[in-house]
DNA sequence: AATACGGGGAA
DNA sequence: TTCCCAGTATT
């Protein structure tokens, strides 16, 4: 069992206006931060999971003004939220947003739902996205717990648990849902959050800046950063691929992945997977070219690195030829590939090819 | 209970 | 390089 003494709260009275205090005065202010609308709300709590609030701020306000309220996503086709989520990854969140915002027209008369149930039932919404939505949106009393929470707990109570852990989690919850208040609980939980974002780090936590440094267990930097527990290092496997360049005039032949798994719905350069360092082929990317393609005789154009969790590849891009269309394939041009959608790759072989691309986009324009 | 799922910024 | 981010769904 962690370190959760009987009643934490009384053995913290002045935690919650203490830390409201420093929200009040510190909190950055962020463009969700200045609408009540649920349904904007809801968007950036999707757009903020695993992802860090530098890069939301502008794809939430491009997002808004793309899909202003929820009749608009519930109207738009899949493809149009993808290519709108394109670069921000986890794709099945822009999958669940749009199949939410059409649950909330149907079942809801397009009126966001308010009970922490219903917005639990709506797909791409756990437990945490409920309790922000409820309590930041429509001031319910319901708890979060977020990696920052999860942080901030085990630093404060000194919960001697591994990041991420499940007791952590549990623990981490049980403390939440004891604290959150019964006035201003969004806030205070936007407060636990902001403090693990800029003051309770993951490293090189800032206690002289703390609200709480009083009260934290955990009484200096060096105590601190080593709470809560380091997870063992993942597995790494690297994957050599080839991508295919085949032109068209000023296109590409780009094809469609399959709407189920990683990147669904979203364009890519035709790719197959050569080399692992797994026992079996990740299976991310065919093994053959897709029937019809074929690469040309020469050096690659540009080598590219990414990585999808915990796959490490390096993509050779080479030039191809179309003998036929594959399934799923089309032609597109420049002016395509910001409507379409592309993969992380995909985007990265495009601009890295170099010359090539940049002709096409030069003659684009001519 | 574990694992998959993107992409990028900081140390 | 490694870590981890305002997590969820699936196995």
């Amino acid at each position: 069992m962690g370190g959760v003494s009987a009643s934490p709260i009384e053995s913290y009275p002045g935690l919650g206006a203490d830390l409201l205090k420093w929200y009040d005065l510190c909190a950055r202010d962020l463009p969700w931060r200045r609408t009540q609308d649920p349904y904007g709300i809801w968007i950036s709590e999707i757009m903020l999971q695993q992802t860090r609030v530098d890069v939301v701020i502008e794809r939430w306000l491009r997002f808004m003004e793309r899909f202003p309220r929820v009749s608009e996503l519930a109207r738009a086709q899949e493809d149009e939220v993808l290519a709108e989520w394109a670069g921000l990854g986890y794709y099945r969140r822009a999958r669940a947003i749009h199949a939410a915002a059409r649950v909330i027209m149907e079942q809801h008369n397009g009126v966001f739902p308010q009970t922490h149930n219903d917005v639990l039932d709506l797909p791409g919404i756990g437990p945490y996205t409920a309790g922000a939505i409820t309590s930041i949106a429509f001031g319910q009393q319901e708890a979060l717990v977020d990696g920052n929470v999860e942080r901030v707990f085990a630093r404060l109570f000194q919960l001697d648990e591994i990041t991420g852990s499940a007791p952590l989690k549990r623990e981490a919850w049980d403390l939440a849902r004891e604290l959150v208040p019964k006035t201003r609980p969004g806030d205070w939980n936007q407060a636990l959050m902001e403090l693990g974002a800029t003051v309770c780090t993951p490293r090189n936590p800032n206690c002289g800046a703390c609200p709480a440094r009083e009260l934290c267990k955990c009484a200096g930097a060096l105590e601190a950063a080593t709470y809560p527990r380091p997870k063992p290092p993942r597995e790494v496997i690297k994957l050599e691929v080839e991508c295919l360049v085949i032109r068209r005039e000023q296109q590409v032949l780009l094809v469609r992945r399959p709407d189920a798994g990683r990147m669904g719905g979203l364009y890519e350069l035709p790719t197959r997977e050569v080399s692992w360092s797994s026992s079996e082929p990740p299976g991310i990317f065919p093994e053959q070219w897709p029937a019809g393609l074929e690469s040309s005789e020469g050096e690659p154009l540009a080598q590219v690195s990414h990585t999808i969790t915990k796959h490490r590849i390096q993509a050779a891009i080479c030039l191809g030829t179309a003998l036929g269309m594959p399934n799923q394939a089309l032609w597109a041009g420049p002016d395509d590939w910001a409507r379409l959608g592309l993969s992380g790759m995909t985007s990265k072989a495009l601009s890295k090819s170099g010359v090539e691309i940049a002709t096409l986009r030069a003659d684009t324009r001519s």
